[in-house]
DNA sequence: CTGAAAGCGCTTACAG
DNA sequence: CTGAAAGCGCTTACAG
């Protein structure tokens, strides 16, 4: 059985006697703000060193020292956002000296309890949530307490910081595109409806496309696609029934490429029969073919910016009203869309 | 300023005074192992909950007291096989009460032992390295200090317990699965060369050939590619040169993916002018067109493996000895192989 | 079964 | 600038 303490074993009084100095001298000579003389500073780093001594993060925890960490909840590791949505966390985190904890939940909002009581534990001074939502409370609770929290993609109004992207914006320069192609006859491929940011791409969608006095056939309007098999199954679906949009609004670029995979099988052309347009940008969009037509989003700039703004709150260099960011990307042109 | 003790200010004191008994008794009554009276057991149970006590973790630590946590090192999150792998890592750590803590090294070993070093003082019981290399010494480390580890997908023969795959089995029956279709003129296109799993494949590929009086010309084997974007330059490259194998081994489903949108553009056909086969058979392999034929990884079982083994270190039920297991995935038949 | 006391390894007023 | 002492919140022999 392995005990932590056989570990490390060395502590500050072993490296006190061997500079022989007291145990307080080696915490001062070791933090930097403390005063300490030139040459007994040098003595006890050399102690330090020699002994390999590394300080017990326990009892600094127990006096209240902080540890510059932040953790990360995340809904799902295969989340297409989560790659670069991380990279731009670890970017932020570093350049500050911190470092980054992720856990998953797998949308279980009891193992989310779990997580934010761990991290709690092992004095993380800060979390971002990318599982923000009415049902999960676990965010707010920490919030009112005033520890610092941030909400990233997904957030609840009225609430918590939060970095989100502008998805009404994203919904509607996708059907305008569609629009100034002279494309009129829209099927729409929705992602889970209780998410907000699916509802806002539809809700500008709907709206762009009244604009020009056009709407969506309820009989070409999907809703709660998951992924890459709902995609394909639902474009199966429309055309069988006989439709025949001039083009597909998926609200994510995996249900375009489900939708593709139905379209080859089908023997439709991409884009002369049907343009597809998504939401996303994922590496592996220009890579297939055809090559996607997709609102890419963001995510590098979202996570870092996240973390910028935790970091913020945790530093305490700003006001306590909450503070929502939206972030728009670019439409990246390809190939399916006519 | 947030300070920690701020968002959870109870302590044993307050429950002890609200249930009238001593610190020592709340201590005992909630921890499952000592003898309490069953009425001050309640007593203090419910005096726990009425002012939310948490016991301070950093106390507990302190007092070497295990938190049931596993720490798991990535090299990098955009890893194909990350998603399905930490799945297995946590179910297996969920059903023994175990939480995982991730953290990403972006192959930089600094940062991984900074992470390292972030586990330890959290109090983390064991670790999973997906990053073990000879460069990279903090595993044997801690190893040596008899603290629990284990490597995944990647390891350092003769020293610590192991999950891999059986790359050189796997490279042997792909090579093999190629020369029963009648194929024999193949083009390789290697992964990091500095990496084992790749050299065993490759290794595998060239014995399956000489047992057959064939062998990988150089002029078509490519090697240190790395993801999509190296497939299809060096599938650009080989096809340029003039050369025409009759299959091409991609070391992963990426590079294949890369491969095939070169083809595409080339207006070669697959699989009637060239067959494609690779490994990994990640997601999106059965929805590119054609669909991917692959040596499938078992990376959900690995991760899952990998956690057993090392929570069985953790409870010491097994002797010091080194351990490696392989294992197996299964060649999965589509459409682009002819 | 229960309580008083010691101690885990630090940090930080408090004296000097 | 430096040291002795107190104390962070627990757990666990030690008595009773």
């Amino acid at each position: 059985m392995i005990v932590k303490n056989n570990i490390n074993a060395v502590t500050i009084k072993d490296v006190a006697k061997k500079a022989g100095v007291s145990a307080s001298t080696v915490s001062r000579a070791l933090s930097n703000g403390a005063k300490v003389s030139e040459d007994i500073k040098q003595r006890v780093i050399s102690a330090a060193v020699e002994l390999n001594y590394e300080p017990n993060m326990a009892a600094q925890m127990l006096k209240g020292s902080k540890q510059k960490a932040i953790g990360l909840i995340m809904p799902n590791v295969n989340n297409v956002m989560f790659p670069q949505t991380v990279k731009g966390i670890e970017d932020e985190a570093f350049i500050n000296g911190y470092s980054l904890m992720i856990c998953n939940t797998g949308e279980n909002n009891f193992v989310e309890e779990q997580y934010v009581d761990s991290f709690m534990r092992r004095s993380i001074d800060g979390i971002i949530f990318m599982t923000a939502q009415i049902n999960n409370t676990k965010i707010l609770d920490l919030h009112k307490k005033d520890f610092p929290v941030i909400a990233l993609n997904r957030h609840i109004p009225d609430t918590t910081d939060a970095v989100v992207l502008d998805n009404y914006w994203s919904g509607y320069k996708v059907t305008d595109y569609l629009l100034s192609k002279g494309i009129k006859k829209i099927a729409y491929f929705d992602g889970w409806h209780y998410l907000d940011l699916y509802q806002q791409r539809v809700k500008a969608a709907r709206a762009r496309l009244q604009e020009s006095g056009l709407y969506i056939d309820d009989k070409m309007y999907y809703k709660d696609l998951d992924a890459l098999d709902d995609g394909y199954m639902a474009a199966k679906d429309l055309f069988a029934n006989g439709h025949r949009p001039e083009a597909v609004i998926a609200a994510s670029d995996l249900k375009a490429i489900g939708i593709i995979k139905a379209l080859h099988e089908l023997k439709i052309s991409i884009p002369q029969d049907v343009s597809v347009i998504s939401f996303d940008n994922i590496d592996i969009a220009q890579w297939i073919t055809p090559s996607l037509t997709t609102m890419a989003q963001p995510f590098y700039k979202m996570g870092r910016g996240a973390c910028k703004r935790l970091l913020e709150r945790i530093e305490s260099k700003i006001p306590l009203k909450e503070r929502v960011y939206k972030l728009r990307g670019d439409l990246i042109i390809r190939d399916s869309v006519i």
